[in-house]
RNA sequence: GGCCCUAUAGUCAAGCGGUUCAAGACGCCGCCCUCUCAAGGCGGAAGCAGGAGUUCGAUUCUCCUUAGGGUCACCA
């Protein structure tokens, strides 16, 4: 008993090196759980594995799971769930890590950051899973079996193996004898581990937010525990690893309801406390379908690429199957800890709006102090003018209450950059009383005007407009709309005349100015 | 196809048998503001999938139908 304690002691702080004595120390902790922990505390897990993006599903899982335990006092920790060789990509785990910092949901526990359950990547504990599975062995809850894929292959194409379709494999194995079982050992025949599920009968959980959920346990396959290769399934690392940490609450998506019973199934042939479990609704296309690839920008990496701002992208994901009690929908991370609750995580699907994160994206850009906003800007602004403009700042001030993703800036702006005519019905305007007449005709004692003035700011060209329609006897709108117009060459601009000549400075406004003026002439002379 | 799950406007959703019963938000439309567009303000259109049953009374409870989705891998 006081070895046992030393070595939980040596454990809890972390010294406990990854060995091979891993897996007597695991079976330790499995088997004396009372000794071992703090029953009350809510450990929640975020267990990707390392594909090489991060889906926004992935993203809201990790975020419940985050404010579960937040919300509780609780712990939050990661684990890479990397049993799959196949699938191994380079920098996705650190795609994973960065991810969670960006959008500010940090853990107590995981590879990176270490803590008392490690190693927290699943192939760093790969001695740990066939001592468990061959426990399950001898008590009677798994088994050898030594069919190969052609068979299973043959199996699956064989349509009239109604035993097949029934429950998956057709469990050849299951009832092999002693003696079959030593000679196909002995012939060095690779062989899984499956489990051994009950015949009849049926299993049943309780979800937190789907309620009661049944299955008969004719519809259960004798799933793979442990492959050929000695590396667990994910069906099966994931119930020995949520054990092993004490992962209280399993949340996860609603995909893996079904399959939910076969691993209570797992905790109960190992005697094991089950977790609860919470299974979140998926998020879904426009389709209606499972939200993937093809539906766009998916990944949240996707995302910020196109300019959405992490805390928005958050917010949204929050409130995208789980209401709050009070009616509002602006929550920082910190007020989502405060406000979350499982009760109010909603069953049907959602659909992914990317109108409604915009608009989110909107909301968070136009809160931003004008600080903020500028140097969030300033990548986009160098890359239309090859360096930050001297006007920035203006220019940050006009954007802020425009742009609803920043990656729109840059098509916005870049009239700034390169003086184009305008189309020249673009002069004829009915509300501002403007016509290409009234423009050939305005816009020389505009030239005139602008260039006159010593001073070059908003007040100067204000009143320089002004009392020049005053003088000229017009409406403001026939001498606004065709400077603005002619100098920025689109119909549509961030800001008014004023700002757009302030913007481009004096000479390059009286210049553009000239240069429309003289090609109106031309095309107004033929006619 | 078997099994499991879901079902309030185009979308996210409140509602958890009857004081207000169909909130609120995005989007859409209109008006105001206005040197364009935004932002902001005001207003509008738009929904309980269908059918039985329980009940004095169903959006709300039960069943069926329909429609969607998920899952049936040596992937996670």
């Amino acid at each position: 008993m006081t070895a046992f304690c030393e070595q939980v002691v040596k454990k809890v702080k972390g010294s406990f090196p990854a060995s091979r004595s891993l897996y007597v120390c695991a079976n330790t902790i499995c088997e004396n759980k009372e000794v071992y922990m703090h029953p009350k505390s809510v450990r929640t897990r975020f267990a990707p594995s390392p594909t090489g993006y991060m889906h926004v599903g992935n993203l809201r899982t990790a975020l419940y799971e985050y404010l579960i335990a937040r919300s509780s006092d609780g712990e939050f920790i990661v684990r890479i769930e990397d049993t799959d060789q196949q699938r191994q990509t380079e920098g996705a785990e650190e795609l994973i890590f960065t991810t969670l910092e960006k959008v500010g949901l940090a853990h107590d526990e995981g590879p990176d950051v270490g803590g008392p359950y490690g190693p927290y990547v699943q192939s760093q504990r790969l001695d740990l899973y066939p001592g468990f599975a061959h426990k399950l062995i001898d008590s009677g809850h798994a088994y050898r079996c030594f069919c190969d894929k052609n068979r299973l292959e043959s199996l699956r194409h064989d349509a009239a193996s109604e035993e097949y379709a029934a429950s998956g494999y057709d469990r050849k194995c299951r009832n092999l004898s002693c003696h079959a079982v030593d000679e196909l050992l002995a012939s060095g025949k690779p062989y899984v581990i499956r489990q051994k599920m009950p015949l009849e009968g049926t299993t049943s959980f309780e979800d937190a937010v789907f309620g009661r959920i049944t299955v008969d346990n004719s519809e259960l396959e004798d799933q793979i525990l442990l492959k050929t290769d000695g590396f667990p399934t994910y069906n099966f690392a994931n119930v020995v690893d949520d054990h092993a940490m004490r992962i209280t609450h399993v949340v996860r998506g609603s995909e893996y309801l079904s399959s939910t019973p076969k691993y209570n199934l797992l905790y109960d042939a190992f005697g094991w406390e089950k977790p609860e479990y919470v299974h979140l609704p998926l998020i879904i296309g426009e389709d209606g379908r499972k939200l993937s690839k093809r539906h766009g920008a998916v990944s949240f990496s996707n995302l910020v690429e196109q300019g959405y701002l992490p805390e928005a992208i958050i917010n949204y994901l929050a409130l995208l199957g789980w209401c709050p009690k009070e009616n509002r929908e602006l929550y920082s991370l910190e007020e989502l800890c405060e406000a979350f609750s499982v009760d109010r995580i909603s069953k049907s699907p959602s659909v992914f709006d990317y109108q409604k994160l915009e608009w989110f994206n909107g909301e968070y850009i136009r809160k931003m102090a004008a600080s903020e906003f500028l140097s969030h800007c300033e990548p986009w602004l160098a890359q239309v003018f090859g360096t930050i403009p001297p006007a920035a700042t203006l220019l940050a001030e006009l954007l802020q209450p425009r742009v609803t993703r920043l990656s729109d800036i840059p098509d916005m702006i870049r009239f700034l950059a390169v003086h184009q005519q305008a189309d020249v019905s673009l002069y004829t305007n009915k509300k501002s009383k403007s016509t290409l007449d009234s423009t050939i005709k305005v816009l020389p004692a505009v030239i005139e005007k602008l260039s006159g003035l010593s001073q070059w700011d908003r007040e100067s060209i204000h009143d320089a407009l002004i009392s020049l329609a005053q003088e000229l006897e017009m409406k403001n709108g026939q001498v606004m709309w065709p400077a603005r117009i002619a100098v920025s060459g689109q119909s549509v601009t961030p800001g008014g005349a004023i700002e757009i000549l302030l913007l481009l400075g004096k000479d390059e406004s009286v210049s553009r100015l000239n240069k429309v003026y003289a090609f109106l002439s031309d095309q107004k002379e033929p006619s």
